[in-house]
RNA sequence: GCUGCUGUAGCUCAGUGGUAGAGCGCACCCUUGGUAAGGGUGAGGUCGGGAGUUCAAUCCUCCCCAGCAGCACCA
């Protein structure tokens, strides 16, 4: 693109106008308007675009400098340079290392490079310390954009072939654009800060290495993936640093061993043996489930566990997921004929067998089905991850089937309800995602055109707040997904509520309408909590353990102080049992401060303590966790807030 | 499933080519103590499973299983 000789004119953010000679650069502008402006400047915003000081502006333009004071742009560039410093001393380090890409992510950056031998922990010490070497030596960051051929040339000159497949990728309408690092050199779009020595030496770690594929693609090489965390202090670093200690101690797996709610073992990977106190979460969850689904007009029903692998054809699922399937085969010699079955990895196609018994009249629409059911699916072993990922699960699984009339309707009640159960369970707000129809699906355009418009319309009415994310959708139809953030920030997907054409045509679904003849209902796919133990899960993290009382499967242990307080200690646990509340009795002969200690590491959100003075006059002392102090009052009083405490919030007037 | 790492007492972890140790927990005894660990004694392990090398393997090699981190996958 040839540059006009004339002057361009630049707006900045305080609204003033300024004419400079096209093709200058943000360097030059920061330099004319102040010298000290030109020293501190790292990068700009030009036209919305993060912009490398060194990059010539093109045409009229809003432009906005920045300076390490804008975090954003700030820590962007940190992390970005970081990333060409740590593959520059790699190469330093081991020249025959190929480099890929290395962008920027959340907290960090990562690295990807093709070298035989895996890095050690060893090697990352290393590349830490030649990277600090590289930021000292304050190597100027330069940039060029070079021709595509003259680009390709180089890289396979250079014996860089991941490269030429990057640069290949490139689309013709973009530059390809060249960074030095010093001597070393990247494909990047950059930008990037003016030398290394603006990075902070002492504000960024290596943290891991990992396996990644190239490009994301599981058929292409494996390649080594370090991760490094960077950020624009120490003190920045240290906290991040002490958040992720932070987060570790409220890791489900942790807190559900020390609250001994649940443990797995190597005989039933990726199950889950719930012990009494996680049972007791778990069954609390579902009766709680159970009433808000019969409160908003849902019927129960329960669906067998080992289903025909025909049911599985019909419903394309076989096709689809038999890799991911549990298949039982009945053993020839007892059986008098040989049947394969699989273990029910969803509910739906069980559902639409209820369903199609009985012929149905539009007078039974909308039929909200709802089931606690079981499934099992063939994760890859490497997916597992505590509760959060099983093969062996429950969830609050419901089908509506309705007209497509009652669509919208439907869309919003049950993210009315939904709204509902989040709040009742600790969650303030959530995203809504809406996902469009896969490259691999079931079902005719038509059909999917259909499906999404009515899901969009449907969603419009209550929210225009929600993103869209093609290509996401079930295979037989779109979504839409329900993310809520945690205490400590991370987003979770479980809510569901998809519309589905494909299924009913496929299981031959009908009713007959107003006017006598067969239409094919709509059926939706919904869940709130998604699976039992992954909320479960979700929950111990985002309260640390700490679940509200109403949830907490210890809810109240009662200590003796004394052992004369013993009797009085039983008849307290008998009064508070007998208000519904969980209470158990602790007499062991031990010191009230471990029996606190004790149960306060187990999440116990209320002890009470009781000795002589309490049983004389008929009191506890109340210790809830978490504080300090401990208040004396009568059993009577107490046993009137905990029970009203214990109460499930639908259950509270 | 892929790459790398890990697997020793219920838990957290040391350790060695000559068949094992600590702390916590558990049991018993002493202690009756006022809100986050009182003291003592004791029990407890086929060192994930299998094969190989070796006079000898928990330790070295190979295969399998499981877990962890990430990637890929997630109806």
């Amino acid at each position: 693109m040839s540059l006009d000789a004339s002057q361009i004119s630049l707006t900045f953010p305080d609204g003033n106008a300024r004419s400079f000679a096209a093709g200058v650069t943000p360097a030059e502008v920061a330099a004319d308007i102040s010298t000290s402006l030109a020293k501190k400047a790292i990068s700009a915003t030009v036209d919305g675009a993060h912009w490398d000081l060194a990059w010539p502006i093109e045409a009229d333009a809003a432009i906005a400098i920045h300076t390490m004071k804008d975090d954003a742009q700030a820590l962007e560039l940190i992390r970005h340079d970081l990333a060409h410093i740590m593959a520059r001393a790699v190469q330093e380090i081991w020249p025959a290392v190929r480099v890929t890409i290395g962008p920027v992510i959340d907290n960090g950056w990562y690295y990807d490079f093709d070298r035989e031998e895996p890095f050690t922990p060893e090697d990352l010490g290393a590349i830490e310390a030649k990277m600090k070497e590289i930021i000292n030596a304050r190597d100027p960051v330069t940039t060029e954009v070079w021709d595509r051929a003259r680009a390709v040339e180089f890289y396979k000159a250079n014996n860089e072939p991941y490269k030429v497949e990057l640069i290949e990728a490139i689309p013709g309408s973009e530059p390809i654009r060249m960074y030095w690092h010093g001597h070393w050199q990247d494909l990047c779009r950059g930008p990037h800060l003016q030398h290394t020595g603006q990075v902070p030496a002492d504000a960024f770690k290596l943290m891991s290495v990992a396996g990644a594929y190239w490009r994301g693609d599981s058929n292409r090489p494996m390649l080594q993936r370090i991760y490094g965390v960077a950020f624009k202090n120490r003190d920045d670093l240290k906290s991040y640093l002490h958040f992720l200690e932070e987060a570790e101690k409220r890791d489900h797996r942790r807190l559900g061993r020390e609250m001994n709610l649940f443990h797995m073992q190597e005989e039933a990977p990726g199950q889950v043996f719930w012990h009494p106190n996680g049972w007791t979460v778990y069954t609390v969850l579902q009766d709680y489930m159970r009433r808000r689904q019969t409160e908003y007009g849902y019927v129960e029903v329960n669906t067998p566990q080992v289903v025909d692998r025909k049911l599985w054809e019909e419903s394309g699922h076989w096709e689809k997921y038999q890799e991911n399937m549990f298949i039982v085969e009945v053993d020839e010699e007892h059986a008098r004929e040989k049947a394969i079955n699989a273990l029910k990895p969803m509910n739906c196609p069980c559902h639409v067998q209820i369903y199609n018994h009985g012929l149905k009249s539009y007078r039974d629409l909308p039929l909200r089905m709802a089931e606690f059911g079981s499934c099992n699916r063939y994760e890859p072993s490497g997916a597992l991850h505590g509760l959060m990922r099983v093969r062996g699960f429950k969830q609050d699984d419901a089908h509506i089937f309705c007209t497509e009339d009652q669509l919208e309707a439907e869309c919003a009640m049950f993210i009315e309800m939904l709204s509902s159960v989040y709040r009742d369970l600790g969650f303030e707000s959530f995203d809504i995602k809406f996902s469009t129809r896969p490259e691999v699906r079931a079902g005719s355009d038509e059909i999917w055109d259909q499906a999404e418009h009515a899901l969009e319309a449907a969603v419009k009415k209550v929210t225009t707040d929600y993103e869209v994310d093609p290509g996401e959708g079930a295979f037989y139809g779109p979504k839409l997904d329900f993310k809520l953030t945690d205490a400590i920030g991370r987003e979770w997907q479980l809510g569901t509520f998809q519309a589905d054409f494909v299924l009913p045509e496929r299981l031959d679904a009908t009713y007959i309408g107003a006017d006598g003849e067969k239409h094919r209902p709509v059926m939706l796919h919904r869940a709130i909590l998604g699976s039992f133990e992954r909320f479960i899960g979700i929950m111990i993290e985002n309260y640390a353990g700490r679940l509200p009382f109403w949830l907490a499967p210890r809810q109240v242990v009662v200590a003796s102080i004394v052992s004369d307080a013993d009797d009085f200690v039983q008849e307290v646990v008998a009064t508070l049992k007998a208000r519904g509340i969980r209470a158990e009795a602790d007499t062991r002969n031990e010191k009230i401060n471990y029996k606190v200690r004790e149960h306060s590491v187990g999440k116990v959100p209320v002890i009470l303590a009781i000795g002589q003075r309490e049983v004389e006059n008929r009191t506890v002392s109340v210790r809830r966790l978490g504080e300090k102090q401990s208040t004396v009052v009568p059993l009577d009083d107490i046993a009137g807030e905990l029970a009203l405490e214990a109460l499930a919030p639908d259950l509270r007037t």
